[in-house]
DNA sequence: AAGTTTGTTCAGTTGAAACTGAACAAACTA
DNA sequence: TAGTTTGTTCAGTTTCAACTGAACAAACTT
């Protein structure tokens, strides 16, 4: 079928823009932290006219559909796909959410929040640390440190507020 | 003297406040997709109540001082950390930068931009591959995935109007 | 029940990036 | 000039996370 020849693999000529966007959201996952191929696997889902199953995924991708599994796993905990279940079939199968204010919120709420929110934690425990140790340093020292401790929890707490600002653009 | 165990290695409990602080830093620039070690040496030089040279940096980070090259040249660059000549001294000494207005537009303009830009351009060069390829693709087929890359394009240019606020607040 | 088909889990492998040691360069000292 | 001290560069090693193959589980079919 045609589809199969489409999205086909590497450097095929037919389907250059879908290779580059493949290529595209594996960087960008990566630059978040996440595995090459979970990108991979969106940019292929994104702009697939039609829902893919684990076969087609891992085909086109030359990825195992052990790979497949765990990809499709964490970007459906992110919001960013969603199983399609097809009467009479029994293989999932999966689409990418379109919809924009979705993938945004999904990456917001689900990768800056959580690494806000951690920092937010390692601060605050720095801080007692800190006080709980504060015979070992002298005082010039133990307030130099806490100062500084104390200048980053107050941006932490700017770029929460920003957040939300930025939430309602976007959305 | 007091501070070459105060900063000293791993595990002591003698600065436990500052191990954390360069743990964090070192898992927050793995985030960003700079090495650990990167982090760990900004870490180590914020919470410092004094410059430290090389040699003070690999001891209490047990780095060669290759990395340390490395990582304060990148560090440089990104204008986190500046170097402080000493009159009648050989040695490089060092400091973090602690204004934090300073640290977060380095983050904004050497990472978020620059990764910004890199997909703005992707995106365009798709569009333009999806053009050149248009007869190879049905047409209701080639109107799906410009239509997809284009709304893409869109939240782009959304992004980029955001970032100068944001910028305004936190600088 | 035995056999398919499909997805998951996990121990082991692999590949890419970080780190190191050693050779080198530059700037000073005697 | 030869010898120090300090920082850089680079080829080789190490490390660690992503990926894979294979065994397994679940849900069907015959």
């Amino acid at each position: 079928m045609a589809d199969s020849t489409m999205i086909s693999v590497s450097g095929l000529e037919l389907a250059r823009a879908e290779d580059d966007m493949i290529e595209a959201c594996g960087r960008f996952a990566q630059s978040l932290g996440l595995a090459r191929s979970v990108g991979e696997i969106f940019g292929l889902l994104y702009l697939a006219p039609k829902t893919l199953n684990f076969e087609e995924i891992a085909g086109a991708l030359s990825l195992s559909k052990a790979s497949v599994s765990t990809g499709t796993r964490q970007l459906m905990a992110l919001g960013c796909i969603r199983k399609v279940w097809k009467r009479e079939e029994r293989k999932d199968y999966f689409e990418a959410e379109q919809e924009i204010g979705m993938l945004v919120r999904s990456a917001y709420e689900n990768i800056f929040k959580t690494r806000l929110q951690n920092a937010e934690g390692h601060l605050n425990d720095m801080l007692t640390s800190l006080e709980v140790d504060k015979a070992k340093y002298g005082l010039a020292d133990f307030r130099l440190k806490q100062q500084r401790l104390k200048k980053l929890l107050k941006v932490q707490s700017r770029i929460r507020k920003i957040l939300p600002l930025v939430d309602k653009i976007m959305g």
